[in-house]
DNA sequence: CGCCCCCTAAGTGGTTCTACTAAGTGTCGG
DNA sequence: CCGACACTTAGTAGAACCACTTAGGGGGCG
C-alpha cells in the first residue's frame, strides 16, 4: 500500500474561504512547500490517497461536512496524516475533540504566519516518521499473512522464548516438526536471528 | 520508587471554590471513590507523591499557580497522573495546551455528573495501566543500572541479535569472555532466554 | 490423475548457547 | 597489604539451534 513515498510532501489546505486558501497557498508556496487546496472536505477526501506524504490544514466550520468529520473519516480509514485545525470561532469541546483525535494543533484565525509555518514543518516531520514506522509494521503484517496457521502458532511461542522442545509439547508435535516450522517462520518473516523475530513479531498482532 | 501501589486509588480535587470542592467530593464519594481536596495547586503539589495511584480533577483559573502550571510541574517531575481539567471560562489555546500536555479531558462548568464520573473511571483505569507499565520499566532500569559497563555493551549487542563470536570481534575480546558477560547479563536482568532479554532491553535505554 | 502445498517426522552434521569449574590480571578501598 | 570486584581467558560437557536432505499422508486444483 504505502511503498516508497519518495516524493516531496504536500501540504493539503481545506477551507471554504477562497481568500484564506489563496493566502495560505502563497505563504506555504513562498516557503518552498508544495500545496494542494480544496474548497470542501468531500473534495479532499475523494482526492487524498494514503500514500501521499504531507500534512493537512483543515478549517473546522465549512458548508457540507465539517473539519471534525473529515478528521473522523480519515482516522476511520486508518490514515494518520497530521492535522492542524484552523478556525475562526471554535469552542472548547471542538478543540478538545480535535486534539484528542490526534490533531497536532488548533489555531485560531488570525494566526501568526511564522507560527503556522513552524507547526507545518513539525507536522511534515511527524508524518515522515509515522510513514517510516508504518512501512515497517505494514511489511511485517504482510509477511505475517503469508504464514500458515501452524507457523503462526509456532512463531508466537518462539517469540515468547519457548524452546522447540517446549513448543512441541504444547502443540503435541515432534520437536523436529517444530524445527521445520521455525525455520519457515524465520525465512518468511525475514528474520536472521531470534532477536529480529521478536522485533517483527511485536509489530504483527496489534 | 513506585512499588506495589496496592492501595485504592484517590481522586484528587484541586479547586479554589469551596462549593465546587464540596460538590465534587460528595459526587465522587457517593460513587465509592476516595477523594482528597486541595484549595490550591501549591498545596496539592507539596502533598502529592508519585506512588499514590489515582487521578486529578484540576481547575484552570485559581489564585496562585494555575492548573496548567500544576500540569507542567507534574510532567516536569515525570509524574503521569491522568488529569481532567475543569474550567468556568477557558479559551481554546488553554484547552489545546492542556490536551497536548496529555490531559484526558477538558470539561466546562457546569458539567454533567454522569459524564464526569465516566471520565474519572477512565482516568483511574488509565492510571492503573500506566503504573503497571511503569513498574516494569522501572525495575528494568534498576536492573540495568547494576550492570557493569562491559555488560551493558554486551547486552546491547546480544539484544540486537549478534552472536557471541560477532560480539567478541566487535569488542576485541575472546568469545569465552563474551559468554561470561552474557550469562551475567541474563542473570542480572532476570531474563531466562533471549526473547525475554530483548523485551526488557527495550525498556531500558529510553 | 498428477502437481503443489501443508503438515508431519527423521538423519546428519555443524554452529551456538549454557553451566560448571578454574584462574590470571588490574583497581580500589579498608 | 589484603580482600572485593571487574575483566579477562580457558576446559568440559550437555543442550539447543540451524541447514540440508529425505519422505509419507492429506487436500486442493487443473
Amino acid at each position: 500500500m504505502s511503498s516508497v513515498h519518495s516524493s516531496a510532501p504536500t501540504v493539503f489546505v481545506v477551507d471554504d474561504d477562497e481568500a484564506m486558501r489563496d493566502a495560505l497557498s502563497q505563504l506555504l508556496d513562498s516557503s518552498g512547500l508544495k500545496v494542494e487546496c480544496h474548497a470542501d472536505g468531500t473534495s479532499f477526501l475523494s482526492e487524498y490517497r494514503e500514500d501521499r506524504p504531507g500534512c493537512l490544514l483543515l478549517d473546522i466550520a465549512m458548508p457540507g461536512i465539517s473539519g471534525l468529520d473529515v478528521q473522523s473519516e480519515l482516522r476511520a480509514r486508518g490514515h494518520r496524516i497530521p492535522i492542524i485545525f484552523l478556525t475562526g470561532h471554535g469552542d472548547i469541546p471542538m478543540a478538545v475533540k480535535a486534539t484528542r483525535g490526534g490533531a497536532l494543533d488548533f489555531l485560531e484565525k488570525p494566526f501568526r504566519p511564522d507560527h503556522l509555518l513552524d507547526r507545518v514543518r513539525q507536522c511534515l516531520l511527524a508524518d515522515r516518521e509515522n510513514r517510516e514506522a508504518d512501512d515497517k509494521a505494514q511489511s511485517a503484517r504482510e509477511r505475517y499473512k503469508r504464514l500458515t496457521a501452524r507457523e503462526r502458532e509456532v512463531m508466537t511461542l518462539v517469540a515468547s522464548g519457548f524452546t522447540n522442545k517446549e513448543i512441541a509439547q504444547k502443540l503435541g508435535l515432534s520437536p523436529r516438526t517444530v524445527e521445520v516450522h521455525r525455520t519457515h517462520v524465520m525465512h518468511k518473516m525475514g528474520a536472521s536471528n531470534l532477536a529480529e523475530l521478536v522485533g517483527v513479531a511485536a509489530l504483527c498482532s496489534p
